[in-house]
DNA sequence: TCCGATTTGTCCGCAGGCTTACACTTTTGG
DNA sequence: CCAAAAGTGTAAGCCTGCGGACAAATCGGA
């Protein structure tokens, strides 16, 4: 059963951990701390001192920072078989804090300590280039919700969201594309930079021109093209 | 000569150069390509196909990234010694344009292609953890910038911007921390996220209260805590 | 099944800061 | 050395969307 989670996970993650072989990846198995959380769970992945990169084997999580007025905001959506930690812990100074909280039903991750991982790297500089892919393309992401904080209007914005979800998680059906909600407008709002009654404004707006529809469950959109 | 330049070149960037030895960065030095930039000339850096990391060898410039309606944004400042190129390119998709425009007088860079660097990573693993490393930093760097943007309102956001420039090129004087300036309102505007013209309106209030003082060639801060 | 908590729906005033518009100043290049 | 271009100063109007306030709906747990 571990050895099917590992191989599941093995193919989530082929872009790093491609180069391993079973007996590699046990041992890495090994390594790893696992855990399961349910929803709600707030995860404080940032010990000082402890560094960690973690695995979110099932499930998905944000990441959400706090400034010192109690805002908050999402930094990311972690979905299965992704890696964080490290990654996003933010750079030290700021008075900002940072936690992660599960979306999920449940949640099972694994970590293992930022020097194993290293020392993982440095014997398979192959897996250390992709890691550097890995990371460079989370810098091209946030680069793109960046700009487009500044060039796009808050409806822009959640457009650009939706049909980011619909191309990760999106289902294809005849009614349209089925996303699995695990989000609050709360949530999305935090995403997207804008205040709460802003994005529910605009779900609402889209649902009575009938090419959306939100539920706690499930959001289906009804065209894609019309979503504007 | 030219291993003078190398020598610096490597002490900027020990840390990703650390491992090479004399030898090692001759060769490395053959490998690149020099290239030297007036001021204001456009360096298009990200030609299709032809994939280039750069190293700014002397000077200072700018990325901008530019979208359908011919709004720009300054997604970085690259500064003597950084890496660019492979790093900045924007994800590929989207309709955004992106060049590179020299700010300072004239500027020395080199370069070398991907696949040359990647197998250089490959033969160093300390050097592939470096970069990693390297790689890591600038997403924390513009995730900082990304809730600076949601977080805070213009001004606040000049200040950061100025604390961060001033800690990483000012010089402490009597009358205050010098900036040698090499950049227009409306760059900083860019920078920043705001109109230009915000930005003028803030300048001249510091400068009003005594606080600071712009000109085109220098920047003085002379108290840095009653900068806001 | 019921109660409290969370989420969603709606309204509206207010403000930050973008836009537009133009005058003035400094720099650059022929 | 002069004209054109680039950069700076200043002001007014307007618009997006934030924030507060509350009611209604939905969920979750005891």
């Amino acid at each position: 059963m571990v050895i099917e989670e590992v191989k599941y996970w093995h193919i989530k993650n082929h872009q790093l951990f491609w180069f391993l072989n079973q007996e590699q990846i046990r041992q890495l198995c090994i390594l790893a701390n696992f855990k399961k959380a349910q929803k709600g769970e707030v995860l404080e992945f940032v010990q000082p001192g402890q560094h960690y990169i973690y695995l979110l084997k099932k499930g998905n999580l944000k990441v959400v920072q706090v400034d010192e007025e109690g805002n908050e905001l999402i930094v990311d959506i972690i979905k299965q078989g992704e890696l964080f930690g490290e990654l996003e812990s933010s750079g030290g100074k700021s008075n900002t804090y940072e936690y992660a909280q599960v979306l999920t039903d449940k949640v099972v991750l694994c970590r293992f300590s930022k020097s194993d991982f290293e020392r993982l790297l440095l014997e398979f500089p192959q897996m250390a280039l992709s890691y550097t892919k890995l990371v460079g393309l989370r810098l091209k992401k946030i680069q793109n919700r960046y700009s487009n904080l500044f060039f796009l209007k808050a409806k822009d914005r959640l457009v650009f969201f939706l049909k980011e979800w619909a191309e990760s998680e999106g289902e294809k059906m005849e009614k349209g594309i089925k996303l699995t909600n695990y989000l609050t407008h709360k949530d999305i709002a935090q995403i997207i930079c804008a205040a709460r009654q802003t994005t529910t404004q605009f779900f609402n707006e889209w649902e009575n021109e009938g090419v959306l529809h939100y539920s706690r469950k499930e959001i289906i959109i009804k065209d894609l093209h019309r979503l504007k």
